[in-house]
DNA sequence: GCGTACTGCGCC
DNA sequence: AAACGGCGCAGAACGC
């Protein structure tokens, strides 16, 4: 159907008027609907408010502080900021100035090196009131109020967030100077944000934190309004509802024990040493080369140079292009060699990165690890996480099983069950997984009988192996070439071209489901079509200067309502679990591990799977949500 | 000597 | 033309 301008509007309205709530959500042809909506319009806007001088007062004792903070109990909305001295750790750092703004009132910028801490209590009250708490990066002053015993309460409204949910896949700076110069047209002087906070502070850095703490009010104002013109309002309703969840992880941080740690670490570096032994045959390639039986006066090579291993692989007559995983694997029953290399680069990513580099980053103070974790990190709305990026541990017991949860407790592991493939059911609409997911019947299995021709009853477990890459690999687009190497790198079966592509035919006739909306969206991308929706009604945009791939858009919807679903199971956990004893210490983007005291366990295992449920059939009904929940001694199982 | 792009690989 | 997607990190290579 060909829709007008003037309908395109139309039904745009309609899809507007729905009521805004965290995790509200879309039909897929409400999603459409949008899209065609913003491809119509385009949002100029300019304010020129000037945010040179602001004034501002300076409060030293408690007296002040009671009688200034009066006008800002009744206050349904706060600007808050802080500038801190010794740095952005909150483990290490100390607030300076906690700094308050309402509309058409002076900042209040509070000095808590001239107040003590009994004497606060004004503050604490206001800040654990159901005003409206505005700021820019919130989690960053969340964790430092929340040391200084300063916890701020729910509602917020973080302008960082907002931006990124307004402007998710674009390239472009986040910072408050950014924010406001592109969205308010004001020009903010940074400089003194790394100034010396700790001594006596100069008027220009008074104003400074003052005009930080006042800009976000029209920042969120403007926000506000651009996200609810592009239906992002219930995007930014969950970060926000997902923001202390986040901010309470990062300070409990996750334990790992560092003794059982070195353990591993030496012996990973023993099976490095043998390795290098049977790999001195591989030396640098050159037309005059002088026979040496001392190993260490060959000229052998460096196994971790991509460049000089493959010219060495190539002087020993093994044809490859490239010296990746996907195009040594196939060769290893070939050339021996080949999996001693294997086996050794995998060893170097495993002592370098994980076994060197994540003890680096146990903390002082503490003793745990605490990762800085990006609540929109992906352009699909994940998490992602660095320094050290906890979500990318190697999967071997060895490894997992030296994270452990502190004495006396325990950990709980939950996981969703095929996330993916139930949001491809549900967003797809796809009869046979539909039918499938209500009789609980395996996936993988299921695909790798119609894909094969078999039945259920028949496939083993290596066939159901290759029902899962199928799986994966296809419904997001992948391509007949590579599934064959996916093939023969993953699970050792050997397919001609021919067969793959039959294979990859079987699946989306059997799927006519998945097809179809593989259909839909490869239309809208060949009309142009620069964005992406999911069923939450989450964004991701490309920049006019970058083509979206199609598998991108394939991938969009999918990826990303799985992490709507799992920030809302955050969002939902947060304060019940406050009530307990147990904390939240990591998330992988389908995954939630709690550390719970063991007298607490039966409560707060019912409560996570009651909170991850609930978040996952808002978004999937009539596909079933299964949450499994693992109690276990560490990590690794 | 320093910053950046690239390769390769760990996870979901 | 480009053909599973999403990350972060380490080391080598290269350009300034």
């Amino acid at each position: 159907m060909k829709l007008t301008a003037k309908s395109i509007i139309r039904r745009y309205s309609c899809t507007r008027s729905r009521k805004d709530s965290p995790g509200s959500f879309y039909s897929w042809a409400e999603t459409q609907v949008m899209m065609q909506y913003n491809q119509l319009v385009q949002v100029v806007e300019i304010n020129n408010s000037s945010f040179l001088n602001y004034p501002y007062q300076l409060i030293n004792n408690p007296a002040d502080l009671k009688t200034a903070l009066e006008p800002f109990m009744a206050a349904k909305i706060i600007g808050i900021d802080c500038e801190t001295s010794g740095g952005i750790d909150p483990y290490r750092a100390k607030i300076r100035l906690v700094q308050l703004a309402i509309p058409h009132h002076p900042v209040i910028i509070i000095d808590l090196a001239a107040i003590d801490s009994a004497d606060l209590s004004p503050l604490r009250q206001l800040l654990r009131g159901n005003a409206l708490k505005v700021g820019h990066n919130l989690k960053f002053e969340w964790m430092m109020l929340a040391q200084a015993g300063l916890k701020p309460s729910r509602p917020f409204f973080d302008t960082y967030l907002a931006y990124r949910v307004l402007t998710a896949g674009l390239k472009c700076s986040l910072s408050l100077e950014a924010a406001t110069a592109q969205l308010l047209n004001v020009k903010l002087d940074k400089k003194l944000q790394t100034s010396d906070w700790s001594g006596e502070l100069t008027a220009a850095q008074l104003q400074y934190a003052a005009i930080d703490a006042a800009i976000v009010l029209p920042l969120r104002t403007n926000l506000k309004r651009q996200l609810k013109k592009a239906l992002l309002w219930s995007t930014a309703l969950l970060e926000f509802a997902c923001l202390p969840a986040v901010a309470q992880m990062e300070l409990n941080g996750m334990w790992l024990d560092k003794q059982q740690w070195q353990l591993l670490r030496t012996q990973l570096e023993a099976q490095q040493k043998t390795l290098t032994r049977e790999l001195s045959s591989l030396q640098i390639p050159s037309p005059n080369q002088q026979i040496c039986l001392l190993p260490e006066f060959t000229n052998s090579i460096n196994l971790r140079s991509p460049k000089q291993v493959l010219a060495a692989l190539q002087a020993q007559g093994i044809s490859v292009s490239s010296t990746n995983n996907q195009a040594l694997i196939p060769l290893v029953n070939e050339y021996p060699i080949i999996q001693a290399l294997l086996d050794y680069r995998s060893l170097a990513t495993r002592i370098s990165t994980f076994a060197e580099g994540l003890v680096q980053h146990v903390h002082p103070v503490t003793g745990r690890i605490h990762p800085n974790w990006f609540q929109i990190g992906a352009k699909s709305g994940r998490f992602s996480c660095r320094e050290p990026n906890l979500q990318n541990v190697p999967r071997n017991p060895a490894t997992r099983q030296c994270f452990k949860p502190a004495l006396g407790y325990i950990l709980l592991k939950a996981d969703y069950s095929q996330i993916e493939l139930r949001i491809m059911a549900k967003v797809s609409g796809d009869s046979r997984m539909i039918a499938a997911y209500s009789k609980g019947e395996d996936l993988h299995k299921l695909t790798a009988s119609l894909v094969l021709g078999k039945s259920l009853s028949e496939i083993n477990s290596s066939e159901r192996q290759l029902g899962k890459i199928i799986n994966f690999g296809l419904i997001y687009g992948m391509g007949a070439k590579k599934f064959k190497n996916m093939a023969q790198a993953e699970h050792g079966r050997v397919l001609s071209l021919e067969e793959a592509s039959q294979f990859r035919k079987r699946f989306f006739e059997s799927y006519a489901g998945i097809a179809e909306f593989h259909k839909h969206i490869r239309k809208s991308w060949l009309q142009g079509i620069r964005e992406s929706r999911t069923l939450g009604g989450r964004r991701r945009l490309w920049s006019k200067d970058s083509q979206p791939l199609l598998n991108e858009m394939l991938n969009n919807p999918i990826q990303g309502l799985s992490a709507d679903i799992t920030k809302l199971a955050l969002a939902k956990l947060f304060a019940p679990l406050n009530r307990t004893g147990a904390r939240l210490i990591c998330v992988i983007h389908d995954e939630i591990l709690l550390e719970c005291p063991i007298a607490e366990v039966e409560p707060v295992k019912a409560l996570l799977k009651r909170s991850m449920v609930e978040a996952g059939d808002k978004f999937l009904t009539p596909i079933p949500c299964e949450v499994e929940i693992q109690m276990v001694e560490s990590w690794g199982g």
